[in-house]
Order: structure tokens, then C-alpha cells, then sequence
DNA sequence: TAGTTGACATACATGATGTATGTCAAGAGG
DNA sequence: CCTCTTGACATACATCATGTATGTCAACTA
């Protein structure tokens, strides 16, 4: 009943990925010594290569953990929308708003793709963005929304929710900036829904 | 008429900058050498610290250099265009798909926000995010587009195409991924276009 | 109880950045 | 034409970070 071996290695590492979140989070990664890190979570740098694949895989347990929170969240908020359609701009909504938070936004969506690359090409890419990509395809075969290339959609919504967050967190009226974004956003999402015949314009 | 000194020094900024393009795009910026990049430029270090704020800064001279290479060759393309509708469009395409070079994606789209922050902050900002906002705004005025807020939008915008491109240049057929991302803009940009009176849809 | 595994610490080698100092040619002035 | 000063660039040095190799001691096994 103390301590089992195996219990310390989970506490071990829950420490060293707890220590990475609120320093590359706080520094950046690059800005990040491996040295202060470990030291913060009271162990050295010897346990932190026993457990990782250095730097690189610390920062993947990092962003694999946050990404599985992030996907909690927004499971719970679709859970709670009526339709499903509203829990898709729910999510959206809900996905611009994280991304404003430095944890995500430093470590998630700037330091993530410089180091490791395509987001989606990572190892457990991020679940978020296959929900988005996921409820466009639910969408499309309900007869929700136009039939469009569900990957490509989804990459380009995403992008765009991440590109704005960016903005919104650098602004000095991060409320107003936040409305504004949210309202564009669903401008843009609206030309998703089903056409009435020939009712949209020819390009001027 | 023999080489002045000030020409010397031009010549040797910008054999700089020509080296960092080169060893930033081919290798990313934190795995660059200052040491190699400089010995490629036929220089030491010396020059290089002495010539900008080290690696940082010819980070941003580089940067600086090809965003206004980019926006040489978006307002060509603008030009060409037969409305300021289709050249919003156009430019839009052609910058999806120039962020698929390497240069452009690498050092502009994925090093540089992770180093310097979000681009809409950098000293000399992004001239084609600029040009962005400059033609939503131009649209809105003509009333050939309908109101939102042109910040907001720009922002969202471009971090689709941003994604877009990033998605494109990892993907196993770029050319059809290039396709399919370019109609999906399009389906997201009609709806920027004035709406004919209550043509459209409640949200289900 | 003794032996083995492995979690973690310590020690070391390498290389990168940044700075301080040195050198030598280009331009200014008498 | 000669000297002096400036500054472009190189060299030398201090610091520090990563990664690896080695060591140690507690935990499981037989």
C-alpha cells in the first residue's frame, strides 16, 4: 500500500510535464533551460532524458496532455449545444477563446509547429482540429451544410481560429477584439449552410 | 568609381542576408549555425554581430526581404486583375500558394511567429496581411462586399490561407490539395458578397 | 537474502551564442 | 602626400545549454 514503484515513475513524469507546461508556457521554448526545468519539478536533467526523448519528446507529452484537455473542454461544450450545427460554431467559438490562453497559445500553437512541424503530421495530432474536421463531415452527410472537401475546410477554419486568437491575445482590448473575431468568424461559417436556389450573386 | 565603402557594406549585408535565407529555410532557425551561415557568406561572426542585433535581427532583415519580395509579386497580380474583387481573390490564391516555397513557409510562416511573435506586431508588419485589410476595406466602401470588421477578418483570412498552405505543402499530392483548398477558400470568401434581402437561411 | 533491474543523479564533451578586444583599410584634413 | 580617426570586420574568450556516458542506490525477484 506505500508507494509503488511504478506509482513514482507516473509522479515523475506528471512532474517533469507539469514543469514543462508553466515554463514553456512562461519563456518559450527555445528560452527554456532544461537545467531550471527539472530543477523547478526537484529532480535534474538526468531523469528528464530517462523519460523523454530529450526536449523534442518533453515537448510532445506537453502538448499531447494540453491538446487532451483542450479536447475535454470542447467535447463537453458540443455535449451541451441543441443542434449540431450550433455545437460546431459552439466549438469554434469556444477553440478561438482557449487559444488566447499562453499556455496554448505559446506552447500549442507557435513553439509546437516551429519544432515539430505540420501540426497535422504530429504524432497524435491534435485532436481538436479532427473534431472540426469530423463535425464538418457528420454536417455534410445530415444535409446541414453544402458539401465541400471536409479537410480542406477544416484546415482552413482552424487556421483561421488560430491566426485570430493571435491577434486577439496581442490587442490591447482583447474583449472588443474577441466579439469582433467571433462575429467575422461567423460570417465567414455561414456561407457552410445550404443555398436557397440561385439566390447567390454572380462575383461583380 | 572604384568600389566605395559604403557599397562594400551593402554588398556585405546583403551576402548576409542571402546566406540566412538559404541556411534558415533549408535547416529552421534554431538548428542554424551563426558559425556556418556566416563561413557560407565568406564572413565570420564579427560581421554579422556587428551588422544586425544577431540572430534575431537577421531574422527579421530576412524576413523584412522576402515579405517585400512577396508583395512585389502580389500587387503584379493584383494588377492584372479586372476588378478589385477578383484581385482580392487572386491575391489571396497566389499567396496560398507561394506560402507553399519553403522560404516563405519556414522562415516567414513558421519560424518567425514562434521567434519574433504574432506577425502583426513585427516592427515592419507583414505587408501582405496590410494589403489584406487594405482591400476589405476598399470592398466595403464600393459596397461590393458586405460590413464586418476588416481587421478581424484580415486576420481571419490570412490564417486560413496561412494553415491552408502548411497543409498543402505536407501533403502527399500538393497539387490536389492546392485544388481542393482553393475551392473551399472561395466557398468561405462568398461570404464576404452582399447578401440579395433575406435570401438567407436562419441557422438550424 | 542475494542478485538484478532500472530510475535517477553526476560528470563530461561538444558546440553555440554573445561580447570584448584587436587590426587594418577607407576617408578627412592639413 | 602624410597623418589621424573612424568603423568594418576578424579573433579570442566567457558562458551556458544540450546530449551522453557513467555511477549509485532503492525496489522487485527468486
Amino acid at each position: 500500500m506505500g508507494r509503488t514503484r511504478a506509482d513514482m515513475i507516473i509522479e515523475t513524469r506528471a512532474k517533469l510535464i507539469s514543469a514543462g507546461r508553466r515554463t514553456f508556457a512562461a519563456k518559450g521554448y527555445a528560452a527554456t533551460s532544461l537545467e531550471e526545468l527539472t530543477a523547478e519539478a526537484g529532480l535534474t536533467r538526468g531523469a528528464l532524458y530517462h523519460h523523454f526523448d530529450g526536449k523534442r519528446g518533453l515537448l510532445e507529452a506537453v502538448i499531447d496532455q494540453i491538446d487532451a484537455e483542450m479536447t475535454e473542454r470542447l467535447l463537453e461544450i458540443f455535449d451541451q449545444s441543441e443542434s449540431r450545427w450550433e455545437g460546431f460554431t459552439n466549438e469554434l467559438v469556444a477553440y478561438v477563446e482557449m487559444a488566447t490562453e499562453p499556455e496554448i497559445q505559446r506552447v500549442v500553437l507557435l513553439d509546437g509547429p516551429a519544432v515539430l512541424g505540420d501540426p497535422s503530421h504530429w504524432p497524435r495530432q491534435l485532436t481538436c482540429l479532427q473534431m472540426t474536421m469530423g463535425n464538418l463531415q457528420q454536417l455534410m452527410e445530415e444535409g446541414s451544410i453544402r458539401t465541400v472537401n471536409a479537410e480542406a475546410m477544416s484546415h482552413l477554419i482552424s487556421g483561421a481560429a488560430l491566426l485570430g486568437s493571435l491577434w486577439i491575445a496581442n490587442t490591447s482590448d482583447p474583449e472588443r477584439a474577441s466579439r469582433e473575431l467571433v462575429e467575422s468568424l461567423m460570417v465567414l461559417l455561414s456561407s457552410l449552410l445550404p443555398l436557397p436556389q440561385g439566390s447567390r450573386p454572380a462575383w461583380p
